[in-house]
DNA sequence: TTGAATGCATAATAATCTTATGTATTTTTG
DNA sequence: CAAAAATACATAAGATTATTATGCATTCAA
Protein backbone atom coordinates (compact mmCIF):
# COMPACT_ATOMS: atom_id res chain seq x y z
CA UNK A 1 0.00 0.00 0.00
CA UNK A 2 1.16 3.50 -0.70
CA UNK A 3 -0.48 6.82 0.68
CA UNK A 4 -2.40 8.81 -1.72
CA UNK A 5 -0.20 11.10 -2.54
CA UNK A 6 -2.23 14.42 -1.01
CA UNK A 7 -1.12 13.43 2.10
CA UNK A 8 2.23 13.61 1.77
CA UNK A 9 1.60 17.45 0.57
CA UNK A 10 3.13 19.27 3.05
CA UNK A 11 5.08 17.43 5.15
CA UNK A 12 8.21 16.72 2.41
CA UNK A 13 10.32 19.48 3.51
CA UNK A 14 9.65 18.45 7.35
CA UNK A 15 10.89 14.58 6.45
CA UNK A 16 14.18 15.95 4.64
CA UNK A 17 14.72 18.18 7.39
CA UNK A 18 14.68 15.50 9.97
CA UNK A 19 16.43 13.29 7.91
CA UNK A 20 19.08 15.45 7.62
CA UNK A 21 19.00 16.09 11.63
CA UNK A 22 19.77 12.33 12.56
CA UNK A 23 22.13 11.73 9.82
CA UNK A 24 24.32 14.58 9.33
CA UNK A 25 24.17 14.87 5.50
CA UNK A 26 22.66 12.93 3.07
CA UNK A 27 22.33 12.95 -1.02
CA UNK A 28 19.48 13.44 -2.72
CA UNK A 29 18.81 9.62 -4.04
CA UNK A 30 19.97 8.64 -0.08
CA UNK A 31 16.99 10.73 1.00
CA UNK A 32 14.75 8.49 -1.41
CA UNK A 33 16.02 5.34 -0.41
CA UNK A 34 15.94 5.77 3.01
CA UNK A 35 12.41 6.95 3.81
CA UNK A 36 11.23 3.80 1.07
CA UNK A 37 13.35 1.95 3.69
CA UNK A 38 11.83 3.52 6.81
CA UNK A 39 8.53 3.50 5.89
CA UNK A 40 8.40 -0.19 4.32
CA UNK A 41 7.45 1.18 0.99
CA UNK A 42 4.40 2.98 2.02
CA UNK A 43 6.29 6.97 1.49
CA UNK A 44 7.97 7.18 -1.96
CA UNK A 45 9.36 10.61 -2.54
CA UNK A 46 9.52 11.12 -6.23
CA UNK A 47 12.59 13.07 -7.73
CA UNK A 48 10.58 15.43 -9.23
CA UNK A 49 9.17 16.86 -5.88
CA UNK A 50 12.78 15.94 -3.79
CA UNK A 51 14.84 17.63 -5.78
CA UNK A 52 13.39 20.99 -5.95
CA UNK A 53 12.72 20.93 -2.64
CA UNK A 54 16.42 20.58 -2.10
CA UNK A 55 17.07 23.43 -3.99
CA UNK A 56 14.61 25.65 -2.34
CA UNK A 57 16.10 24.51 1.54
CA UNK A 58 19.15 26.04 0.12
CA UNK A 59 18.11 29.16 -0.94
CA UNK A 60 16.51 29.75 2.14
CA UNK A 61 19.74 29.07 3.58
CA UNK A 62 18.59 25.91 5.50
CA UNK A 63 21.10 23.60 3.80
CA UNK A 64 24.75 23.72 2.75
CA UNK A 65 25.90 21.48 0.02
CA UNK A 66 28.99 19.38 -0.55
CA UNK A 67 29.96 17.78 -3.94
CA UNK A 68 31.73 14.49 -4.24
CA UNK A 69 32.49 12.42 -7.15
CA UNK A 70 32.14 8.93 -7.10
CA UNK A 71 34.15 7.94 -10.51
CA UNK A 72 32.97 10.14 -13.04
CA UNK A 73 29.33 10.00 -11.16
CA UNK A 74 28.55 13.35 -9.31
CA UNK A 75 26.90 13.16 -5.96
CA UNK A 76 25.86 16.20 -3.81
CA UNK A 77 25.53 15.86 -0.21
CA UNK A 78 23.38 18.62 2.29
CA UNK A 79 23.78 19.11 5.03
CA UNK A 80 21.71 21.74 8.02
CA UNK A 81 23.08 24.65 8.62
CA UNK A 82 22.81 26.52 12.39
CA UNK A 83 19.64 27.82 11.18
CA UNK A 84 17.89 24.80 9.40
CA UNK A 85 18.69 23.07 12.29
CA UNK A 86 16.46 25.55 14.36
CA UNK A 87 13.94 25.48 11.59
CA UNK A 88 13.77 21.65 11.64
CA UNK A 89 12.84 21.63 15.49
CA UNK A 90 9.63 23.70 15.12
CA UNK A 91 8.89 21.89 12.23
CA UNK A 92 8.85 18.60 13.46
CA UNK A 93 7.49 20.01 17.10
CA UNK A 94 4.74 22.13 14.72
CA UNK A 95 3.71 18.64 13.07
CA UNK A 96 3.95 16.06 16.07
CA UNK A 97 0.94 19.04 17.40
CA UNK A 98 -0.61 18.96 14.22
CA UNK A 99 -1.09 15.49 14.38
CA UNK A 100 -2.52 15.51 17.48
CA UNK A 101 -4.82 17.54 17.02
CA UNK A 102 -5.94 15.59 13.85
CA UNK A 103 -5.87 12.43 16.22
CA UNK A 104 -8.73 14.21 18.20
CA UNK A 105 -10.40 16.01 15.27
CA UNK A 106 -10.70 11.73 13.92
CA UNK A 107 -12.52 10.39 16.53
CA UNK A 108 -14.66 12.86 18.12
CA UNK A 109 -18.01 11.42 18.66
CA UNK A 110 -21.32 13.57 18.25
CA UNK A 111 -22.24 15.75 21.09
CA UNK B 1 -0.94 29.44 17.45
CA UNK B 2 -2.21 28.87 13.93
CA UNK B 3 -0.67 25.77 12.02
CA UNK B 4 1.02 26.55 8.92
CA UNK B 5 -1.10 25.98 6.18
CA UNK B 6 1.06 23.54 4.11
CA UNK B 7 -0.04 21.47 6.68
CA UNK B 8 -3.63 21.18 6.17
CA UNK B 9 -3.19 20.25 2.66
CA UNK B 10 -4.57 17.16 1.62
CA UNK B 11 -6.37 16.62 5.05
CA UNK B 12 -9.26 18.97 4.64
CA UNK B 13 -11.56 16.30 2.60
CA UNK B 14 -10.87 13.45 5.22
CA UNK B 15 -11.58 16.24 7.89
CA UNK B 16 -14.83 17.56 6.30
CA UNK B 17 -16.08 13.85 5.72
CA UNK B 18 -15.49 13.13 9.25
CA UNK B 19 -17.38 15.69 10.85
CA UNK B 20 -20.19 15.05 8.45
CA UNK B 21 -19.87 11.20 9.79
CA UNK B 22 -20.16 12.38 13.37
CA UNK B 23 -22.81 14.88 13.16
CA UNK B 24 -25.34 13.37 10.60
CA UNK B 25 -26.02 16.78 8.70
CA UNK B 26 -24.15 19.82 8.51
CA UNK B 27 -23.95 23.41 6.32
CA UNK B 28 -20.65 25.32 5.10
CA UNK B 29 -20.39 28.02 8.07
CA UNK B 30 -21.21 25.57 10.25
CA UNK B 31 -18.29 23.09 9.72
CA UNK B 32 -15.87 25.98 9.79
CA UNK B 33 -17.20 27.17 13.27
CA UNK B 34 -17.31 23.34 14.81
CA UNK B 35 -12.99 23.20 13.47
CA UNK B 36 -12.46 26.28 14.86
CA UNK B 37 -14.30 25.28 17.93
CA UNK B 38 -12.45 21.99 18.03
CA UNK B 39 -9.13 22.76 17.46
CA UNK B 40 -9.47 25.89 19.82
CA UNK B 41 -8.51 28.06 16.84
CA UNK B 42 -5.70 26.00 15.64
CA UNK B 43 -7.06 25.06 12.57
CA UNK B 44 -9.23 27.79 10.29
CA UNK B 45 -10.59 26.49 7.29
CA UNK B 46 -11.11 29.58 4.65
CA UNK B 47 -14.15 29.78 3.05
CA UNK B 48 -12.49 29.40 -0.45
CA UNK B 49 -11.05 26.33 0.62
CA UNK B 50 -14.18 24.36 1.67
CA UNK B 51 -16.72 25.80 -0.58
CA UNK B 52 -15.27 24.27 -3.52
CA UNK B 53 -14.44 21.15 -1.46
CA UNK B 54 -18.05 20.83 -0.57
CA UNK B 55 -18.94 20.75 -4.01
CA UNK B 56 -16.37 18.96 -5.32
CA UNK B 57 -18.03 15.84 -2.75
CA UNK B 58 -21.25 16.37 -4.43
CA UNK B 59 -19.98 15.91 -7.58
CA UNK B 60 -18.19 12.43 -6.68
CA UNK B 61 -21.57 11.45 -5.08
CA UNK B 62 -20.58 11.30 -1.64
CA UNK B 63 -22.55 13.95 0.14
CA UNK B 64 -26.27 15.09 -0.51
CA UNK B 65 -27.70 18.62 0.12
CA UNK B 66 -31.03 19.74 1.29
CA UNK B 67 -31.60 23.67 1.11
CA UNK B 68 -33.43 25.09 4.06
CA UNK B 69 -33.97 28.91 4.59
CA UNK B 70 -33.75 30.93 7.76
CA UNK B 71 -35.73 33.77 6.77
CA UNK B 72 -34.37 34.43 3.37
CA UNK B 73 -31.13 33.44 3.77
CA UNK B 74 -30.01 30.51 2.76
CA UNK B 75 -28.60 27.56 4.39
CA UNK B 76 -27.53 24.16 1.96
CA UNK B 77 -26.93 21.25 4.90
CA UNK B 78 -24.29 18.40 3.58
CA UNK B 79 -24.75 14.85 4.74
CA UNK B 80 -22.96 11.48 3.08
CA UNK B 81 -23.91 9.54 1.01
CA UNK B 82 -23.81 5.85 1.08
CA UNK B 83 -20.66 5.82 -0.73
CA UNK B 84 -19.68 8.83 1.32
CA UNK B 85 -19.98 6.57 4.71
CA UNK B 86 -17.21 4.00 3.20
CA UNK B 87 -15.16 6.68 1.76
CA UNK B 88 -14.87 8.57 5.39
CA UNK B 89 -13.78 4.97 6.90
CA UNK B 90 -11.20 4.11 4.52
CA UNK B 91 -10.08 8.32 4.10
CA UNK B 92 -9.83 8.28 8.09
CA UNK B 93 -8.36 5.41 8.49
CA UNK B 94 -6.06 5.84 5.82
CA UNK B 95 -4.79 9.19 7.60
CA UNK B 96 -4.48 7.66 11.17
CA UNK B 97 -2.11 5.17 9.36
CA UNK B 98 -0.39 7.72 7.53
CA UNK B 99 -0.08 9.83 11.34
CA UNK B 100 1.99 6.82 12.46
CA UNK B 101 4.06 6.20 9.80
CA UNK B 102 4.79 10.12 10.08
CA UNK B 103 6.00 9.53 13.50
CA UNK B 104 8.08 6.97 13.64
CA UNK B 105 9.79 8.43 10.91
CA UNK B 106 10.02 11.99 12.79
CA UNK B 107 11.75 10.20 16.18
CA UNK B 108 14.10 8.02 14.26
CA UNK B 109 17.62 8.54 15.55
CA UNK B 110 20.84 8.35 13.65
CA UNK B 111 22.09 4.40 12.60
C1' DT C 1 26.10 -6.44 -23.64
C1' DT C 2 22.09 -5.00 -22.20
C1' DG C 3 18.92 -3.85 -18.63
C1' DA C 4 18.53 -2.23 -13.96
C1' DA C 5 20.09 0.75 -10.66
C1' DT C 6 22.32 5.00 -9.44
C1' DG C 7 22.33 10.03 -9.61
C1' DC C 8 21.40 14.46 -11.10
C1' DA C 9 17.89 17.83 -13.27
C1' DT C 10 13.87 20.42 -15.34
C1' DA C 11 9.39 21.27 -17.83
C1' DA C 12 4.42 20.64 -18.38
C1' DT C 13 0.55 19.67 -15.93
C1' DA C 14 -2.58 18.93 -12.05
C1' DA C 15 -4.35 19.56 -7.58
C1' DT C 16 -5.25 22.22 -3.74
C1' DC C 17 -4.94 26.00 -1.05
C1' DT C 18 -4.74 31.38 0.02
C1' DT C 19 -6.21 35.81 -0.74
C1' DA C 20 -9.31 38.86 -2.48
C1' DT C 21 -13.62 40.02 -3.79
C1' DG C 22 -18.62 39.91 -4.24
C1' DT C 23 -23.51 39.68 -2.62
C1' DA C 24 -26.89 39.62 0.90
C1' DT C 25 -29.22 38.93 5.47
C1' DT C 26 -29.38 38.92 10.46
C1' DT C 27 -27.78 40.00 14.99
C1' DT C 28 -25.39 42.72 18.27
C1' DT C 29 -23.81 46.89 20.25
C1' DG C 30 -22.85 51.69 21.17
C1' DC D 1 -31.64 53.17 15.54
C1' DA D 2 -27.55 53.09 12.88
C1' DA D 3 -23.35 50.97 12.21
C1' DA D 4 -20.50 47.12 12.83
C1' DA D 5 -20.03 42.29 13.33
C1' DA D 6 -21.54 37.89 12.36
C1' DT D 7 -23.80 34.75 9.35
C1' DA D 8 -23.93 32.43 4.79
C1' DC D 9 -23.27 31.58 0.29
C1' DA D 10 -19.92 31.83 -3.95
C1' DT D 11 -16.08 32.42 -7.39
C1' DA D 12 -11.72 34.15 -9.57
C1' DA D 13 -6.72 35.13 -9.63
C1' DG D 14 -2.62 33.68 -7.95
C1' DA D 15 0.71 30.76 -5.29
C1' DT D 16 2.47 26.53 -3.81
C1' DT D 17 3.61 22.02 -4.18
C1' DA D 18 3.24 17.82 -5.94
C1' DT D 19 2.92 14.29 -10.19
C1' DT D 20 4.25 12.70 -14.52
C1' DA D 21 7.26 12.73 -18.17
C1' DT D 22 11.47 13.37 -19.97
C1' DG D 23 16.43 13.92 -20.37
C1' DC D 24 21.35 12.91 -19.60
C1' DA D 25 25.02 10.06 -17.91
C1' DT D 26 27.50 6.41 -15.15
C1' DT D 27 27.92 1.98 -12.81
C1' DC D 28 26.63 -2.61 -11.63
C1' DA D 29 24.53 -7.10 -12.39
C1' DA D 30 22.75 -10.84 -15.30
Amino acid sequence: MIYSSELIKGTLKTIVLKLLADNKKMYGYEITQKVKELTTDKIQITEGALYPTLHALEHEGLVTIEIEYIGKRIRKHYKLSPSGKAKTKERVSELADFMNTMKFLLNIKPA
